[in-house]
DNA sequence: CGAACCTTTGATGGCACTCAATACAGGTGG
DNA sequence: CCACCTGTATTGAGTGCCATCAAAGGTTCG
């Protein structure tokens, strides 16, 4: 447990940051902090917003804050694939080469704290504990995507759908007490549809078959409330 | 470069060793390859061989020194999703953690340079040098899986087939030249379906496909040769 | 209230799976 | 050396799931 007793030493911004302790920045010293703090920048931005261009040249990095990221592959032809979501306190970004392979885009409003290139190079330089975390999101990040392989190879399309929301059920609220069951889809069904490898069309009907079995509830369309849990892992295939 | 002035510190094993400079152990200095090979022994194990099993308390880590390794997911129907294939010299299991969420297996007679999992938890913290390379191998795997998603979720069979053979064909000799176009598919036909998300018997069509329109040919099964590898390319869909 | 966008629902068709039979390769023992 | 056998691969016929095409219903803005 941090005791923070200098924080006098600590910018005001990060005291009530999210990323400050979950995220990447909990391996800084308040030294470095603070250095870190004078290059970073604040940035709110809306849904849709591209973040990180594939194949474009790297010159920053982000903590989100808030909000949700969601990281595409696009196909000459226009088929796209959502390859990863990513939530506060992430680290958003690929360390150590020229370019991303893959686009960031806000799904939601997102907020970002934001580094130059070399501010991360530096830190990383010069405390092993930075890299340990980034280490440990990417394993984390290679766990889900071989998830998530699983289910685009394998699953159909009823157990694609019904894992889909035990995935975000499970990120909203991970094993809390007291988890009323509801939660916010951040994503439109076209998104849901790119990430399961499906169509607007399959995954609507889908959705529509849990609901009449009385498996969850939806309101307004991207509310979604968990009935029978059981039930959905049983739709899920696992 | 490295001169390797001090070759007499260095285990006899290591000095011929793929990992040696390719791998993780290029990270290390003499006397930590020294400390480290003391503690390694060597196997060869046969194709089918089970490496690593998911969930199983982790008590050791591996180089991969020839061979191809498949990681793969069960679903618990029978289901079986490929998520990786690992060569040499790549390090296998994953860090960090109690049990890992993949198992591996060896797809051809698979040698390896085994070490306990104390000794890669010590030389990590030793050298900042060796976690570096872990975090550069996870961050591929990364970019691997995600180009897999595309292929799993968007991709038609026969463009996964196509796609399938240009990583393989990729992965032999990377862009070396005089490549002749010839290389062993280090897998059953019933791996590449785990690969791709079909059936074997789509994945020999989709073969077939591709001999009769004169893109392949194929010798005994198991070795391949491209042809025509912009219409390899055009026909994989990217 | 109206317009743009998003979502749902229905009808139809095609691609890949399933089932089934045949062909082939490698290894073993007669 | 050949017969046999097991595991593996190819090819064919039929079916089903999901994509496509099309239209109507909701939601969220200005």
């Amino acid at each position: 447990m941090r005791t923070d007793i200098h924080n006098s030493e600590i910018p005001v911004l990060c005291l009530a940051c999210k990323a400050r302790h979950g995220g990447i920045c909990g391996a800084l010293e308040p030294d470095q902090l603070l250095r870190l703090g004078r290059q970073t920048g604040r940035r709110e931005v809306a849904p849709g917003t591209e973040l990180i261009a594939a194949g474009v040249q790297i010159d920053g990095y982000a903590n989100i804050l808030s909000g949700v990221v969601k990281l595409t592959k696009l196909l000459p032809d226009g088929r796209q694939q959502i390859v990863g979501l990513q939530f506060a306190p992430d680290f958003l970004g690929r360390p150590f080469a020229e370019s991303s392979d893959v686009s960031a885009e806000a799904a939601s409003t997102v907020r970002l704290c934001l580094f130059p290139r070399s501010a991360l190079e530096e830190m990383v330089r010069q405390s092993p504990g930075l890299e340990h975390r980034l280490h440990e999101q990417a394993l984390r990040e290679l766990d889900d995507a071989r998830e998530w392989m699983m289910i685009l190879g394998q699953k159909t399309a009823a157990e694609k759908v019904a894992s889909f929301l035990l995935l975000l059920g499970r990120h909203v609220d991970p094993y809390a007490a007291g988890f009323s069951g509801t939660f916010e889809i951040p994503l439109r069904r076209a998104d849901i549809a790119d990430f399961l490898g499906l169509t607007i069309e399959t995954v609507s009907r889908q959705l529509s078959h849990l609901r009449k079995a009385g498996i969850i509830m939806i309101q307004k369309n991207r509310s979604v409330t968990v009935c029978d849990i059981s039930a959905l892992e049983l739709a899920s295939g696992a």
